[in-house]
DNA sequence: GGAGAGTTTGACCAATTGGTCAGGATCACG
DNA sequence: CGTGATCCTGACCAATTGGTCAAACTCTCC
């Protein structure tokens, strides 16, 4: 083996997801610190600009690292982004895998829009990402959006189903009640511009009435009669 | 004066918004077609990949014109996304102006959330043109959000709170109320990727499921105990 | 049918952008 | 302390992109 082997097959495997380095295997500090400095740039640099709106040079400034050295740990724009989304796709839909079948389901449903709320507070940054990334066509999640997302969606709107069945909320689509709660929680973080320039609140403020509001939305909603 | 001052003050006036047409004044036939067939075009390529995303070969192609004469009539990308913007804004914030004193408010609103949602249905890329506009935090908009828009809002939100104050609908915050009637329809079209790779709806079929929910969804919440 | 306004284009340009590469600096570890 | 693996960089490149320009073409109207 010359050259080009240990180029290709060297101390720098590139993995499926065309990570240069392993995410398992045992890393140096200095790839702990580079590349979640990489990824937490690309956060902030996508999720302002979209995929094709960001540059390299945006993020590796914001990520106080020279352009090739981003290079080094991942070998294309297209692999952060992908490293990114992936990394924080389970966080996005932790909230709704924790709607359970015990308890109280108007509560539990309403703690459900609560949660993701303050997701929007909370992680506005991650939601735009996701946003960008859906408003354009999802081109790059759109298999994850018919796979994975596609079976929670599905199990949980069969969960939803029965609680009408049994009388326990009322009558509604359960499909169009999740996107309802998406939509209207993620609407302060993706929307965040357009909220702050009508309401023009104070720090945060905004969110305590948007959670009253909505406590009301689904609990009257959902109440069966 | 010679060659320069033709250019610049000859027979293409600029006007302020950038365009090289102007509006108002008579137009050739050709100006009208070309200029429509431009902004078209660029409706397509905007809305679908977001002011950097887009190119001015996309959205040249895609009027069928060569890169130069776009810019005959549009002196910049910046200037068609302007005109582009500005001559939808007023259809987009129509159906918010029509929201009336007269009739009975539960319906009004219900009314209102409703012709949002046909909108979504009927001009998805004009919401996608907003939507990508505003998540990337309304650069070129910003203005008017905070200007005429916010106006508007504080008008409708006012007229809302006297139909609480007079306890004919129930007692909800009226900013929160509109924002969710704008989240709750829009996403039918900003995120028609997602909504479709979950139901798999033939057609359109699941809006009228939405109309369905929604009516529910605002009707119980409005109606006064 | 011809003159001047209006329209169109190929060739071109500078800046930006994603990405490469060879070599140098630095770190870990025997 | 030295040596191999890891880390980092300046210089560079090809492609893309927004935009210019002079020249040519076409339409309108007398």
């Amino acid at each position: 083996m010359e050259r080009r082997a240990v180029k290709d097959f060297g101390s720098l495997p590139v993995t499926e997801n065309g990570m240069a380095m392993p995410e398992t295997a045992a890393r140096t500090r200095i790839q702990e610190r580079n590349i979640s400095a990489i990824l937490d740039a690309a956060l902030e640099v996508f999720s302002g600009a979209g995929f094709r709106g960001a540059t390299l040079d945006q993020i590796a400034r914001a990520a106080s690292l020279s352009k090739p050295n981003l290079l080094y740990y991942f070998k294309s724009k297209e692999a952060i982004h992908r490293a990114l989304l992936s990394e924080l796709l389970e966080t996005w839909l932790a909230p709704l895998r924790t709607l359970d079948s015990g308890g109280e389901p108007v509560d539990e449903i309403v703690r459900y829009a609560m949660r993701k709320l303050d997701m929007a507070r909370e992680l506005p940054r991650e939601s735009r990402l996701f946003a960008n990334e859906i408003v354009q066509g999802a081109p790059h999640i759109f298999d994850i959006i018919e796979g994975p997302l596609k079976t929670l969606v599905d199990e949980k709107a069969s969960l939803i189903r029965n609680w009408t069945t049994e009388g326990r909320i009322a009558e509604v689509d359960p499909y169009h009640l999740i996107f309802s709660i998406w939509a209207t929680t993620q609407h302060y973080a993706d929307f965040d511009a357009q909220v702050r320039g009508i309401l023009r609140p104070e720090r945060d403020r905004h969110f305590d009435d948007a959670a009253r509001f909505l406590t009301h939305l689904y609990r009257t909603a959902l109440t069966p009669d």
